[in-house]
RNA sequence: GGCGGGAUAGCUCAGCUGGUUAGAGCGCAUGAUUCAUAAUCAUGAGGUCCCCAGUUCAAUCCUGGGUCCCGCUACCA
């Protein structure tokens, strides 16, 4: 720690196409923030990062879908991330984004300056093209019909509906998502960062230097190296991002991926034009990256990858991912807006970011994920902030004021009791740096929060109330204590809680204090003049829960009566024409259900035995989730007879049933309107 | 499919290199107290440490197999 002259603290940069909810908050935001204002407080030198990150794909896809630009998508969404930031008291020394101009300049330098030196690898490969919007397109949204359960709307990188992996080619009828119509391949030349030449320092780097980085970044690492690096594209065809600055390059763009870490260092450039280098360059400079599981390995293989194939710029000595928060049991969710957004947090909770801080720090998900619930929300608040923290500073402030005139009474009458209860702070500010430094917030938080049981049982024991009435000596040291606490507690919380400590030391009428004053005896003399008691936190009603659990019951309604909504409203896409004698090959006829069974160890399969009229023949039929096998068993179907056969799970199916679907999943056999013979032909 | 992480009290989580009466906070119960936002303080009840086998004098911890949750996945290692 002490060999390092400077910190640099990056987070990772919000993708700018939604505001950002507690799940971000919780697992890089409020944590690195924590350890920033620590670090500041103890007189580092520190530098904290962030920004929006504006290109991409998914940008694009929004902004057509909304009939806007992508520049309006980013400027809606980078303002209101700014602000949320802003109002929790996020402190970064500078929040900018990748659309500015020196982060264009910075990324085409690093691109150029690699393109330059040879460390790309170029590679001509066939890409899905869509002619009608004119670009090429990503895996997610190349559309068609799974391979592998038949599913429609699968897509280009998985079926939604079986889970299986898929790459674009295995799509039957591939179409594109953004204009629905089809595909044509085309040929695009790339440049690849190849990762596998690094292969063998960053073993070295990571898994030998570095055996300290928490298990599942570790882990997450040594996965990808064990598996063998392979190169990586760092362009793309998109008309939004960076320029690839080369010529013959136009319409392609610097991949999202190695665009956006660069704007780590162009915001930090943006900030400090003229020392920026330090920063980035200094060996005496520790660079430590916050972020979500999800970003383990861009951080750790190839943003390292490429900071090293550039040249003399230093890397991270740690990168502290957090896991997942879950909200109320459920993964949350932009798309279906199963959120808690900090904007609305804010309008129902106005004043109240510390809560949010202190609930989501001790619930962070740090070693696994982790679920926020409204009701654990308000009883950390109504149990923890108000019963221990606010209530104990209350007790020490209005005695004060009962008996002293809210000034600070003398040491008049010390017994040993003080001594012992003021000797428990320095450990616990020992304990709190060992925890920050390690990165266990959930940890150094708790120790803060046993300084305020600390109080409250010194207060409890002492019994200044009591006291007072024979011995006011006594009283006055027992309250010239209990306010040193008070004002270490303003400290102690301050890395966590800082609108709260503010609070405090307005109350105390203190100025801000430094770290290095926690386990002092006297922070406040004797007859320093503190204000009147205010409440630190305000209890939280149930009927204030009960809203917000009812707001988000609301939204999950509301999203699935939509979702319903939509695939009712749209039916499944036209198919391409066919001529006359495509449909007459099919032999399709009436048949009747003489026995039905499941087949065994499946879920979706029936095993049925049918008269066609011309004989009678075995069947696999994937309807068990929509029919028992005792309904089938004599109703008259519909089947296409003369498909090829097929072998379902040991069994070969001679033909097919005619089904009916709806894009919510709802299927119901087709059947004759009234019953005919088994064998009669349907065209 | 492959790989990584996780599973410990009602809830949220600690448990370093195998030996602990397996811990903490919240919640719950009982008692004390009334300065304080009915807050606080003391005491207590809660656990086949996911399941099955194995190694060992000894397994929550190590090995093998399985189940569930989360993440990553580059012709799939």
């Amino acid at each position: 720690m002490s060999d390092y002259k400077r910190i640099l603290v990056t987070s990772a940069l919000p993708y700018a196409n939604g505001p950002v909810h507690i799940g971000h908050l919780a697992g890089v935001y409020v944590p690195a923030d924590i350890y920033v204002r620590y670090q500041r407080m103890r007189g580092r030198e520190v530098l904290f990062v962030c920004g929006s990150d504006e290109h991409g794909v998914p940008i694009t896809i929004k902004a057509r879908q909304q009939g806007c630009t992508p520049q309006d998508i980013v400027d809606k969404y980078h303002s209101i991330i700014k602000k949320s930031f802003a109002d929790f008291g996020i402190d970064f020394d500078i929040y900018s984004r990748t659309t500015s101009k020196i982060h264009h300049e910075t990324a085409s330098e690093f691109f150029r300056k690699l393109y330059d030196e040879g460390k790309f690898i170029e590679k001509e490969s066939e890409q899905y093209y869509d002619e009608e919007a004119k670009t090429f397109l990503a895996d997610r949204y190349i559309v068609g019909t799974c391979p592998k359960c038949g599913a429609e709307g699968a897509y280009g990188d998985q079926c939604e509906k079986c889970g299986s992996t898929l790459s674009p080619d295995e799509l039957i009828n591939p179409h594109s998502a953004i204009s629905g119509s089809p595909l044509v391949k085309r040929k695009t030349k790339h440049w690849y960062l190849p990762l596998d030449r690094d292969e063998a320092w960053l073993r070295q780097w990571i898994l030998e230097d570095h055996k300290e980085w928490k298990t599942n970044v570790y882990g997450q690492c040594k996965s990808w190296l064990d598996g063998g690096l392979m190169p990586r594209a760092v362009s793309r065809d998109l008309d939004w991002g960076v320029p690839v600055p080369v010529e013959g390059a136009e319409g392609k763009v610097l991949y999202v991926w190695f665009d956006a870490p660069i704007g780590y260092i162009s915001n930090t450039k943006e900030l400090l034009p003229d020392s920026w280098e330090q920063w980035w360059k200094s060996k005496d400079t520790k660079l430590v990256h916050f972020i979500g599981k999800d970003n383990i390995v861009f951080h750790c293989i190839v943003f390292p990858s490429m900071l090293k194939a550039y040249g003399d710029f230093i890397l991270p000595d740690n990168v502290p991912a957090n896991e997942f928060l879950n909200l109320e049991g459920d993964k949350i969710s932009t798309s279906r807006n199963w959120a808690v957004w900090l904007n609305e947090y804010l309008e129902d909770f106005p004043g109240m970011q510390d809560v949010l801080r202190y609930v989501l720090t001790a619930n962070a998900p740090e070693t696994k994920d982790n679920d926020f619930t409204w009701k654990d929300f308000q009883t950390r608040n109504n149990s923890e902030l108000v019963a221990i923290y606010g209530n104990f500073v209350n007790r020490a402030v209005v005695l004060t004021h009962k008996y002293f005139e809210g000034k600070v009474p003398a040491n008049a009458k010390p017994e040993l009791i003080d001594a012992e209860t003021m000797a428990q702070i320095l450990p616990i500010k020992e304990a709190i740096e060992d925890y920050i430094e390690h990165y266990k917030f959930r940890e150094a938080l708790k120790e803060a929060m046993n300084l305020a049981r600390i109080g409250n049982k010194y207060i409890s024991d002492t019994e200044p109330w009591k006291v007072a009435k024979t011995d006011l000596d006594r009283t006055a040291t027992i309250l010239y204590t209990s306010l040193q606490i008070c004002a270490h507690l303003a400290i102690a919380f301050a890395p966590f809680l800082p609108f709260s400590s503010a609070k405090l030391e307005q109350m105390l009428c203190l100025d801000c204090l430094s770290w290095d004053v926690l386990g002092h005896s006297e922070i406040l003399p004797t007859g320093h003049q503190i204000a009147p008691a205010q409440l630190m936190f305000a209890k939280i009603e149930d009927a204030q829960i009960e809203a917000q659990i009812a707001k988000l019951q609301a939204t999950k309604a509301a999203h699935e009566a939509a979702a319903k909504a939509a695939a009712v409203a749209a039916p499944a896409a036209p198919k391409a024409e066919c001529v006359f004698e495509d449909f007459e090959k099919m032999d399709i006829r009436t048949a009747t259900v003489l026995e039905a069974e499941k087949v065994p160890n499946t879920d979706k399969l029936l095993h049925l035995k049918i008269d066609t009229g011309l004989d009678q023949r075995e069947l696999v039929s994937g309807i068990a989730q929509y029919y028992t096998p005792e309904e089938m068993v004599g109703k008259q179907i519909c089947i296409l007879a003369n498909l090829k056969p097929r072998k379902i799970k040991g069994i070969v199916s001679q033909g097919m049933i005619l089904m009916a679907q709806q894009p919510d999943g709802k299927m119901r056999i087709i059947t004759p309107e009234e019953r005919l013979m088994n064998g009669a032909t349907i065209g």
